[in-house]
DNA sequence: TCTGGGGTCCTAGGACCC
DNA sequence: TCTGGGGTCCTAGGACCC
């Protein structure tokens, strides 16, 4: 049996863990730059706020229901991540990180499942602060149904294992809702009539095969009861890195943008270092508004290495003649990134005869110094001049709450 | 004024190999 | 008249996830 326990409003939760004046009100987290709604408590879903709904839209209604718009704190939402998923590693050494806020538990041996996700539930509000939901079931995709049917309908803990209640809530469960059919397929399955879960669990091999691919095809199964998708015990290294953001305002120059993208290259090399990889492969981006009626423009370009790097001068040098390539004159860019892809293990990289091995060693020695700093003392302490000093083109994050759990300088004050 | 960021996997088609 | 068969690797594009 597998669990599927998963934070109620993530974002807006750990918020109210430092913030109780949050409670009972409706509170949306920003995405980047404070454009577009990517959270919602439960009072703000009632007020019809969507995922992305534009910020300035939200403003007024918010203005008049008492509620809340705030910045997104990444920094506070992965250290309670952090935290929620400690807690669940204590009930079993079976569980496989999900996201952010969710992770699937392996079951086994279990009297009463329901109680036992109570249990895991209380535990985890307890000790955190923070509400989840669990869904049980006998495969991922069934957990997955579960934990809706779990957020719908009160307690927060909803067991789906056995042929008959499984149907019976398939067939009421729509097909859009369902993890891994997402808008395109479910327009095309409504087009033919399937409408629901069941129907869709329903459906012949070949058909599914033909219109969802094999991945589809692993998803009706598991539908159907029929474990496909195992538990991802081991976290793997990821196969490619991007770093990426939109401005606070229009950028013009190449030294503004340049700038941007040597900051998005240090991020990304040391996401890179941190999970012990190199990369062949370097792309960049840049892109104007899409949004505004005016010239549009966006392009990218990609440089492969002979030799694996994650050196952060070595990137960036590459990012910056990437740039050089792709920039043009008299656009107002919103937007560019990074992309390091062609990812090897570090420790196994191939160089070329031409390489010198003892100043690859320096340079590793060299960010590991840097990283530790940084680990240390907080993420920018050194920084690359190249990234520039005054970045006025950073993005806006205007309703930043502090980062309660990671500055000594931020912590929550408590009065008697 | 104002619209996010960071990932995964699969498929088809082309280039290339012997 | 008549132009192979069996592979691999890479890339772009499209679907999905949170």
């Amino acid at each position: 049996m597998f669990a599927l326990v998963d934070c109620n409003n993530f974002y807006v939760s750990c918020e109210r863990v430092f913030d109780p004046t949050l409670l009972h009100r409706p509170v949306v987290v920003l995405s980047n730059n404070d454009g577009c709604v990517i959270a919602r408590s439960q009072e703000a879903k009632l007020l019809g706020f969507k995922i992305g709904t534009p910020a300035f839209q939200a403003e007024s209604i918010l203005q008049r229901h008492q509620g809340v718009m705030l910045s997104s704190n990444y920094t506070l939402y992965g250290d309670m991540s952090h935290r929620v998923m400690e807690t669940l590693s204590m009930f079993t050494p079976e569980i496989e990180i999900y996201s952010i806020d969710e992770s699937f538990l392996s079951l086994f041996g279990q009297k009463s499942l329901y109680e036992y996700g109570q249990r895991i539930k209380s535990t985890v509000y307890q000790w955190t602060g923070i509400p989840v939901s669990v869904g049980i079931a006998p495969t991922k995709t069934l957990a997955k149904v579960a934990n809706k049917i779990a957020k719908k309908e009160g307690s927060g803990v909803y067991v789906l294992d056995n042929d008959k209640g499984i149907k019976l809530k398939l067939s009421t469960f729509d097909v859009e809702d369902v993890w891994g059919i997402g808008g395109q397929y479910s327009a095309m399955l409504k087009a033919h009539h399937i409408d629901t879960a069941l129907k869709l669990s329903q459906q012949k091999d070949e058909w599914v095969l033909k219109h969802l691919t094999i991945v589809g095809l692993r998803l009706v199964h598991e539908l159907r009861g029929e474990s496909c998708l195992s538990l991802d015990l081991i976290t793997q290294p990821k196969k490619a890195i991007c770093s990426s953001k939109s401005f606070s305002r229009p950028v013009e120059t190449f030294e503004d943008l340049s700038q941007s993208i040597s900051e998005y290259a240090s991020t990304a090399a040391a996401k890179l270092r941190a999970q012990s990889s190199a990369a062949t492969l370097i792309s960049v981006f840049i892109s104007t508004n899409r949004f505004k009626d005016e010239p549009q423009y966006g392009k990218s370009a990609t440089m492969k290495l002979n030799v694996p790097t994650n050196f952060t001068p070595h990137i960036i040098r590459c990012a910056t003649s990437i740039l050089e390539t792709i920039f043009k004159k008299g656009y107002k860019y919103k937007k560019a990134g990074i992309i390091l892809s062609g990812i090897v293990d570090n420790n196994h990289r191939q160089i070329d005869l031409f390489s010198n091995p003892v100043h690859l060693n320096k340079q590793d020695s060299i960010s590991s110094t840097i990283d530790s700093v940084n680990n240390r003392f907080g993420r920018k302490s050194i920084i690359f001049a190249s990234a520039g000093i005054h970045q006025d083109w950073q993005m806006r994050r205007a309703k930043l709450t502090p980062s309660y759990t990671t500055r000594w300088d931020e912590l929550v004050i408590v009065k008697s």
